[in-house]
DNA sequence: CGTGTTTGACCAGCGC
DNA sequence: GCGCTGGTCAAACACG
């Protein structure tokens, strides 16, 4: 349980320009609407612990909860791909500290199991403001093995969020996607997934040591133009100031990996290599810092609702529909876990502003061109993040 | 030196 | 209980 800011934040992003085409969001480029609105839902105050912004408002998913939806909710059983496999979920839910459970469970974005149950919420609060998507919340349990103990697959909560491949801005020459975000992430491991053409990347925070929050990375079987980004976990720490991980993170081309690059290379994946360079670190995160907490309202983008059982690409259009995204795909309400004071935010970005097409520049500066300056300046007026609660900002 | 990626091996959960 | 599969670790290596 972690905090899903960023990452959400980013695959909002990525995924935005996606979802506003209906039928090949996977495929086609981000389109920004310049008349996208963020949603103006006022969360000022982050809060609750790891300063999830969302933390204050009420469980949006509860509401479908309570009645339940279309159908299932699905409990992932934390295993097979993606984890989103069981139903379960929906006591957690319910409780207050839990962010998951203000998280969706999407349909199995990957395209996994046939028969796994994927929960859908539709909480229009969510859907509509925040870009929530489809996130699947399973209750995992956030574990190593090895580590202390958690325990791996059985109950462990974890969102699942199907996004747009990145277009190929973001995408490594090798056709890799890289989502970005603005959390840091490092990759601790690779596998291929059976029945899965795709191998799956698994990424852990870098932003902050102890900080245990996780995603896995991969490919929808069905869409390889949709990733889908499996959160777990949450981050213990507000978001990063700056971007660690940024630092050792660039290779241009990784040497070895190179080499190595070639074994993945089968698996085609885009998104688990990650690339040397920052920019692509970024992208490939598909979350944003800022959303984790969120609730998942950034997830929206891609995220789609598997009801039914219909691939990514279906969800995601018609969460298209709903939402709206920006081009960008942020969350309407996603608000970042940052300190109050703005500062940092202006720090934060100046730091953004240094990694070339980054998404986020892109959706600061290009994405918003024409807006006024401060916007892309303070990418948190975008969110109405300002303490005021201003509405207004986030008009594009 | 710090951080990231790659990759094989290990371990545990799950299904039969 | 066994085998399969997924998730994580940790060594080796690369980059700035």
């Amino acid at each position: 349980m972690e905090t899903y800011q960023g990452d959400l934040t980013d695959i909002v992003r990525a995924s935005g320009g996606a979802i506003g085409s209906s039928s090949n969001i996977c495929s086609e480029p981000p389109i920004l609407k310049s008349d996208w609105q963020f949603p103006t839902i006022g969360i000022e105050e982050p809060t609750d612990y790891f300063g999830d912004p969302f933390s204050i408002m009420g469980d949006p998913l509860l509401h479908d909860i309570d009645t339940p939806p279309v159908s299932g909710f699905l409990e992932t059983g934390g295993g097979g791909g993606g984890g989103i496999e069981n139903n379960s979920i929906v006591d957690d839910r319910k409780r207050p500290c839990n962010i998951f459970s203000r998280m969706q469970i999407s349909s199995n974005p990957m395209g996994l199991k046939a028969g796994a149950p994927m929960l859908v919420s539709h909480d229009h609060r969510i859907s509509q403001n925040s870009f929530e998507g489809c996130l699947v919340e399973s209750p995992v349990q956030i574990s190593s093995p090895r580590n202390t103990g958690i325990k791996r697959r059985k109950s462990q909560a974890k969102k699942v969020v199907c996004i747009p491949a990145p277009a190929p801005a973001n995408s490594r020459a090798s056709g890799e996607i890289v989502p970005s975000d603005l959390w840091a992430w490092r990759k601790y491991g690779q596998k291929p997934i059976k029945g899965s053409p795709y191998p799956r990347g698994y990424y852990r925070c870098s932003s902050s040591k102890g900080c245990s929050a996780r995603k896995q990375v991969e490919r929808s079987r069905t869409d390889p133009n949709m990733l889908v980004i499996t959160y777990t976990s949450e981050h213990n720490h507000p978001w990063p100031t700056q971007r660690n991980a940024l630092a050792g993170s660039t290779r241009s081309q990784p040497s070895k990996n190179t080499s190595s690059a070639p074994k993945n290379s089968s698996t085609s994946d885009h998104h688990p290599q990650k690339s040397t360079n920052p920019k692509e670190i970024n992208a490939e995160n598909v979350s944003s810092p800022v959303l984790d907490h969120g609730n998942s309202t950034s997830d929206h983008p891609s995220v789609k609702e598997e009801i039914k059982g219909q691939d990514c690409k279906n969800q995601i259009e018609s969460v298209a529909d709903d939402r709206e995204l920006s081009t960008e795909g942020f969350p309407h309400s996603y608000k970042p876990a940052l300190p109050a004071d703005g500062n940092h935010s202006e720090d934060f970005f100046a730091d953004l502003g240094e990694i070339e097409a980054d998404p986020l520049d892109l959706l600061f500066t290009r994405g918003f061109s024409g807006e006024e300056e401060h916007k892309t300046l303070n990418p948190f007026s975008f969110f109405n993040w300002n303490t005021s609660g201003n509405h207004n900002s986030t008009s594009f």
